[in-house]
DNA sequence: CAGGTGACATGAG
DNA sequence: ACTCATGCCACCT
């Protein structure tokens, strides 16, 4: 609850962006998952309440504005394979922060 | 409105 | 375990 006045000014910020609802809603529900865990996009999209979306997620992720701070990098495939990343570093840079996270 | 794209999921072989 | 094809969804051109 602390943070969901930050994430409502978030989303606002991300909308500014040029981002649409779902994309925005996408990235604030990444906002929320903690440090050392991971989500599927799978769930992502569930989360967001699109639960066929998935794919979608992975063109919304693309286009977070604020990689690494919503933490973008914490979203795998469902089969565990860590899955893409297009932020400064690329997939290299995903597995070290996981790694260093004890996330993976 | 038609066609194309992509940080996916899942089943078949 | 691995590759390939197909399905799906939001978005863009």
């Amino acid at each position: 609850m602390g943070f969901e006045m930050k994430s409502s000014n978030m989303k606002k910020r991300l909308l500014r962006k040029g981002l649409t609802e779902f994309q925005a809603d996408v990235l604030i529900k990444v906002m929320g998952i903690p440090r050392g865990e991971t989500r599927t996009y799978k769930q992502v999209a569930a989360m967001a309440g699109r639960p066929h979306a998935y794919r979608a997620v992975g063109t919304a992720l693309r286009l977070n504005p604020f990689a690494p701070t919503i933490p973008c990098h914490r979203v795998i495939k469902s089969n565990g394979d860590i899955g893409n990343y297009s932020a400064p570093g690329g997939r290299r840079k995903k597995i070290e922060m996981l790694e260093a996270e004890k996330a993976i």
